[in-house]
DNA sequence: CACCTAAATGAAAATGATTTTCATTTATAA
DNA sequence: TTATAAATGAAAATCATTTTCATTTAGGTG
């Protein structure tokens, strides 16, 4: 999702568009990888001193509930976000190495959710799937292939 | 896995077999549910009070490294704990009504997985799949069925 | 069985992440 | 421009997790 769409939804959620959304929002695109409260907050620094870490979680919260952004499971921190690309059906491959993500659609879990539902009696509503690796640029670099291939 | 099975591989590792530990493990298998270190320590509280929370941290963290049990992940409390019923590539489906959890192999993700390494040159190493919903006693409650289907 | 020792425990303090509170500022609509 | 509700930031509060350290204990040894 754009910036531009991303503030067409806020406007439509009758949500402001302050400065420092635009800010985080901008922040959440530009990288390709997924970050923290702390991370954005910390590359917030620069251009933006002044902004809140406080405004950071609220900003976050916002945006996941509006749908606009992708959450990611990783061992200990649970909660790293990811800017949206779209509004389509996908999931994440992560890199452990420097924490790029690859978005990939195509799970077809749906044959297996069905039986699942129908073996189990559950009503299944969704489901989260997520690959984990290295990238190319960690698996080349001397460090990373000393710590653990 | 056998509250035998579990301590023979304490043992094995050169843990001691407390009887903290065991309660903990106890705790988890009698359990068909995901739980957080508090919810353990609660029900630890009738049979074993004075067994420390700090405690059902450390063991979980001892458990957790000799993959003696399975992690699941929602969406804020990322850190709730499984008992691992066989050790055998499996995952689950989680009730968010009750935090039931069913296991169930077959996820069949290793031709994704390839295409994925091909596609992309990472190194793919495991990935995380759950599936999301509602048991049947979940489904059959009033409760559930007023807030949220 | 009694003894020894390293490992394990629990209480309390420390840390770290997230949330709440509240006075001040600001985006937006009239 | 003005009015107003929403948003912000600083500080305090809360909650989860980890560290510290003095005490206890499991399990091996004689
Ligand atoms: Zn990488
Ligand atoms: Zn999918
Ligand atoms: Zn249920
Ligand atoms: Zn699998």
């Amino acid at each position: 999702m754009t910036g531009r769409e991303i503030a067409a939804t806020l406007k439509r959620r009758g949500y402001k568009l302050t400065c420092q959304r635009r800010a985080i929002i901008d922040v959440l695109s530009a990288s390709g990888k997924h970050l923290t409260s702390a991370d954005i907050y910390a590359r917030l620094k620069d251009e933006h001193p002044g902004i809140g870490l406080v405004t950071v979680y609220r900003t976050l919260e916002l945006l996941q509930e509006s749908g606009l952004l992708c959450e990611v499971h990783i061992g200990d921190s649970c909660r790293s976000y990811l800017n949206k690309k779209a509004d389509v059906h996908h999931h994440h491959l992560i890199c452990s190495g420097c924490g790029k993500v690859v978005d990939f659609t195509g799970c077809e879990l749906d044959k297996l959710q069905e039986r699942l539902a129908a073996e189990t009696g559950f009503k299944i509503d969704n489901h989260l799937l997520q690959f984990m690796g290295r990238c190319s640029k960690c698996l080349a670099s001397k460090e990373c292939q000393s710590c653990q291939s």
